[in-house]
DNA sequence: ACCAGCATATATCGAACTGATATAGGCTCG
DNA sequence: CGAGCCTATATCAGTTCGATATATGCTGGT
């Protein structure tokens, strides 16, 4: 799943900016499964509006800089429904925090106590997003689908940080560690 | 955090060759949380050792072609630690499958009940593959909390896929859709 | 008996993507 | 009244993925 279709999903729903597009991944619906770069936005778009796949027009605006609007076109829709029809690509996740629990045992203390709660708080924040975008939004099926799956796993994720963070500082603070010969 | 820390991650727990680290990657302590490619992991190596953060022997072995083993230095396990007292990147979720979701309602009802149930099977062969390396590696604390929550998470995911699946197919079933078109 | 396919093992390359940076106008708040 | 932020587009270097190449030996099916 590129950025191109992704670009192609946002635009099926109606029009946008490569900003938008960019703030709809970030604060937005797709906040919770997709991320999308302006360095991989703009040539998306810039490659679908050669392809003809999406027009664009240049909008004044005051105040503000000009943007360039894209609108999906009958051949984008065409080939946005050709990639939701072709088989999926595999779901990623990657957690850096993971990579660093697994050696709490060499960190000092107060690091990974830090480490810990920075990532509950970054649970909490997220968790706290997608209720948010469930509650401004008033969004169709499928959306509302995608959001309670989201909500029901970053809930479980905040309770289970919650109760077993401890467990991992203990790790840290049980065996005295390399930061004494600093 | 990149695939060169992760190198410095699993030398750090003993010597391995590009192939096995891989494979740790995809089916070991690290399947959770971490991928990365043969096309990242050797020229990780390469630099590495440029670097005198590990070093390498090649060995021959009777029946598979000749293996070149890592080990890391003590230049190597300083710049781990360095690596692990820096901030820590954002955790990152992707899921062609959710992004499909939220178009149930355009798409045939056979299409997205394929793909409900092929998103159901990769859930319960990885949950299953935590469960096996929690059985097989008498692993330490560090891994053991790591993948405890992964399973946890596992499961949940699980649980609500297979509680919710059916509205997501529901949806393509409500709306008649392109398909008759084709 | 033989061959297809798979596992081990290293390596490279193009395409994709991220994260940082550049540019530029206008707004807000201390 | 200026620092910093928001809107807005764009590019670039560096990182990573996914596919492909190469080589060898084992295993299972016909």
């Amino acid at each position: 799943m590129n950025v191109r279709t992704l670009c192609l999903s946002i635009l099926f729903e109606g029009e946008a900016t490569g900003y938008e597009i960019r703030r709809k991944c970030v604060e937005g619906e797709c906040a919770y499964f997709i991320e999308a770069s302006f360095g991989s936005i703009y040539p998306a778009l810039n490659k679908l509006e050669q392809e003809g796949l999406v027009t664009s027009r240049t909008q004044q605006q005051s105040g503000k800089p000009a943007k360039k609007v894209y609108s999906i076109t009958d051949a984008g829709r065409a080939a946005f429904a050709d990639e939701l029809a072709a088989p999926l690509g595999e779901d990623v996740f990657r957690s850096p925090f993971l990579l660093f629990a697994r050696y709490a045992h060499i960190l000092p203390r107060e690091l990974v106590e830090t480490r810990a709660a920075e990532q509950l708080d970054k649970l909490v924040q997220d968790r706290k997003k997608l209720d948010n975008v469930a509650a401004e939004h008033g969004s169709k099926a499928g959306d509302t689908w995608v959001l309670n799956y989201g909500r029901a796993i970053m809930e479980l994720a905040e309770r289970h940080m919650r109760a077993h963070m401890h467990e991992l500082i203990t790790m840290a603070r049980a065996e005295p560690n390399k930061d004494a010969a600093e």
